[in-house]
DNA sequence: GAGGTTTGGGTACAGTGATCGCAAACGAGG
DNA sequence: CCTCGTTTGCGATCACTGTACCCAAACCTC
C-alpha cells in the first residue's frame, strides 16, 4: 500500500523490511546506468540494457524504480556526490568559482549531464547539499535570497552551456551549422557575418580560462564585485 | 543520387523539378508539427501523428524529411521567423534587450522551444538572420568577435532558462522538489536552507521585470556598461 | 502514347517503456 | 520445522516509436 507516486523517489522507501529481500540496490542500478551513459550516451540507457548489464531481467528494475525518469533522476543526483565542499571562507566569488570548476569537471566526466541539468532540474540529496554549500559561500553577501538563488541557477546554466559547447566541438551538428553558415554568407545579404568569416580564428584560448573569465564576469554582473571579504551590492 | 545526408536540411533541395510533383511542402509539415507541439508538447510530435493531422501516411513524410530530427530542426528554425528586426541604432544594450523580449515572447508561445534551443542549437535561415541582426546591434561595441558571440549565446541561454522556469512554475516536478526540500531541511543539518524556508516568499516581482533586470546585469557584466553609444570593454 | 522519375503510402521490423501474473525466496509465528 | 504473508524476480505481452522497403500511382518530357 501507500507508495504515493507523486513523491520524489528519495522520499519513497527503498526496500521493504519484510518479505523476500532484494538482491540489488538503487545505488547499484544507478551506477550501472551511469557507466552506460558515460560510455555510450544517455539514449543507450534503456531498461533492458541496464538490466542486461546487471545480469537480470528488465521488468525487475521496476521493483527499484517506478519509471525510467526516476532512474535518470537518480543518475543526475548521484553525480552530485562527486563534489567536495571546503569550509566557506569570506571570499564568495572565489567560493563560487571553486564550485564552478568542480561542476565543469563533473559535467565533462558525464557528458550527458549538462542536458539533464538544464532541462529537468531535479533536486535530490546531493543537490540539496550543493545548494546548502552555495548559500553558505554566499552568506557574507548582502543580496537577498532570490538574487542568490538566481546566481546559483546562472552558475549551473553557464557551466552546462559551456561544457556542452566544449563537448560538441566539431560534432556532426556543428559542422553542418558551419557549412550552412558559409552557404548563407556566400549567398550574400549578411555583411556582418561575412566580416566575421574573414577574421582568422584568432588562436582559441584555453577553455578553462575562458570559462573562468565568463563566469567571473557574469557573477560580478549579477552580484556586484564585492571583492574578497564582505561587500556591497547594488539595490 | 546525390542527397548527401551530412548536409543541413536547408542545403538539400526540397522538391525535384522532374517526376511526380509533391502534394505538400516542408513548410506545411513544419506548421502542422508546430501546432501539435504547441498544444500537446514535443513528445506528441510523432511521425504518425503529424501525418495523421495532414491526412497522409506516416511513411510519406520521409519524402520531405530524412529523419524526425530534421523535422525538429525545421520547427526550431521556423520559430525564428517570428522576430521583427528594427534598424539597429547606436544603443547596443537596448537592442539586445529588445531581441531578448522578443525571444522570451516567442519561447512562451512555443513552450517546447527552450529545451531545443539549449540542447540542439541548430542553425537555419532564420537563425542566421537573427545572428546577423545581433552582430549589427553590437557593431558599435569594441569587444572582439568571440566575446560578442558569447554574449549572444548567453542571451539565448538566459532567456531559455528563464522561460523554462516560468513555464514549469508549480509543475509536478517542482512540487516534488519543494516537497523533498522541506523534508531534507526538516531532517536537519541544513541551516542555510532552513533559514531560507522561514523567509516569506516576499511578493514575487513581475517576471518580465525580473527577466529584464537579470539580462541587463549579465550583459553589462559580459560586455561592460558602455551605456548608450560606443563603449569600452575590459581586455 | 511511351519512358523516366518521383511521390504516396501500406506493410514490416527492431526497438522502446511499462504492466501483469505467477513462481520463487525469505522472515516471522507457531 | 513447517506454514503463512509478503516481497522480489522476471518471462510474456502490449502499445507505440522511428524508419526501411517496395510497388503502384502520378506527373513531365519526349
Amino acid at each position: 500500500m501507500a507508495e504515493e507516486p507523486g513523491q520524489a523517489i528519495w522520499l519513497r522507501p527503498e526496500h521493504s523490511p519484510v518479505g523476500r529481500p532484494a538482491q540489488r540496490s538503487r545505488a547499484e542500478i544507478t551506477a550501472a546506468a551511469i557507466a552506460i551513459a558515460d560510455r555510450e550516451g544517455l539514449d543507450a540507457v534503456s531498461m533492458r540494457r541496464v538490466a542486461a548489464d546487471l545480469g537480470t531481467g528488465a521488468a525487475s528494475l521496476y521493483r527499484y524504480v517506478d519509471t525510467r525518469d526516476d532512474l535518470v533522476d537518480l543518475m543526475t543526483d548521484a553525480t552530485g556526490a562527486e563534489y567536495r565542499f571546503p569550509a566557506a571562507g569570506g571570499d564568495w566569488l572565489g567560493g563560487l568559482l571553486a564550485v564552478g570548476e568542480q561542476s565543469r569537471a563533473i559535467m565533462r566526466r558525464h557528458p550527458w549531464l549538462p542536458t539533464l541539468v538544464t532541462t529537468r532540474g531535479v533536486l535530490g540529496p546531493n543537490g540539496v547539499a550543493l545548494l546548502e554549500h552555495v548559500l553558505d559561500v554566499l552568506a557574507p553577501h548582502p543580496a537577498d535570497t532570490t538574487t542568490k538563488l538566481e546566481a546559483f541557477a546562472m552558475l549551473t546554466a553557464i557551466t552546462a552551456l559551456f561544457v556542452q559547447q566544449e563537448i560538441a566541438g566539431g560534432s556532426a551538428l556543428q559542422q553542418r551549422n558551419a557549412a550552412y553558415l558559409v552557404h548563407a554568407v556566400t549567398a550574400g545579404d549578411h555583411p556582418r557575418l561575412a566580416h566575421l568569416l574573414t577574421q582568422a580564428p584568432a588562436a582559441a584560448a584555453d577553455p578553462a580560462d575562458r570559462y573562468r573569465d565568463i563566469l567571473t564576469r557574469v557573477l560580478t554582473g549579477l552580484l556586484g564585485l564585492a571583492g574578497a571579504g564582505q561587500g556591497r551590492a547594488a539595490p
